[in-house]
DNA sequence: TTTTTTGGTAACGATTATTGTTACGTTTTG
DNA sequence: CAAAACGTAACAATAATCGTTACCAAAAAA
């Protein structure tokens, strides 16, 4: 399968945004930028929007934008908001049910899992939408220069 | 596609082997208490075996066993030799090349999907499979009385 | 009020990864 | 040499993602 990268994607698509906090971007301006279909950013931004992170207004003039500051959204809650697949996952069929490890493992997998995920999201939350654009300025600045 | 449970399935082989570190077990054996296929079993056997976590032994009286003592052997060790599609990832369509956001973002993303991933594995690293049978055994004990 | 411009969403197909399965080769033991 | 195990290629079924089309709803402008 393709793997997911529903968060790469949102992370850019906030970056553009973070670029004038203020203004509503279209989806079809996004979809330029990024080479790819208005529907698919407005189906991340619906995510993204059910989260509080981005806010949207229809008709003429419309468009998305951040509802925080740039510096007031972090990667983890781009994460929470838009990962639908978590990284670490059970197996689909039950155990053998005779099994004393195969009964207990599934719980005890779901403990780690929860760890795992909680060291990640803790990881995402140190780096804000405002790093992400001066990063990338500063990468723009360099390459250019 | 079906999200991949690789690594929840290897630290339950993991957890079997970890019952009798000295003797080999078939992957006939371990297909059965995880109701799975003996293929599969083979499959990411073959990942941990690469990897130095079990050795295997062919013929009869064969089988797999663990390679090193089970608080040797940590959930990262597991993590890394049979993760084979990361937890984050990008795009596959390039960016469009005439914006400044886009050039910078892949470069961007890699540093961050590398440390988010490092705060998994270091978590991961925590806990050995001693750890997971020793946890196994007392939730069985807990269930059964 | 009508038209235009936007987002919202359902539905479908192409693509692709995972898993289970079969089949067959290879190695080791006895 | 026979039997028991792993090693691995190949294929089908399943499932998830993404791009795409189509159409609705809402808001602004004419």
């Amino acid at each position: 399968m393709p793997a997911s990268c529903q968060f790469a994607t949102g992370v850019h698509f906030l970056a553009l945004l973070s670029q004038s906090p203020d203004s509503f971007l279209t989806s079809n301006e996004i979809a330029e930028s990024t080479l790819t279909h208005p529907v698919v950013v407005r189906r991340l931004m619906a995510s993204l929007q059910e989260a509080g992170v981005v806010e949207t207004q229809k008709g003429p003039g419309g468009g998305v934008r951040l509802a925080r500051l740039p510096r007031q959204i972090t990667l983890a809650d781009v994460y929470q908001a838009v990962q639908t697949s978590e990284p670490l996952h059970l197996p689909h069929t039950e155990p053998n049910k005779n099994c004393p490890i195969g009964q207990a493992m599934q719980g005890i997998l779901e403990e780690i899992f929860t760890r795992a995920e909680a060291a990640l999201t803790n990881e995402l939350a140190r780096t804000t939408l405002s790093d992400v654009l001066e990063s990338a300025l500063a990468r723009h600045r360099a390459h250019s220069a």
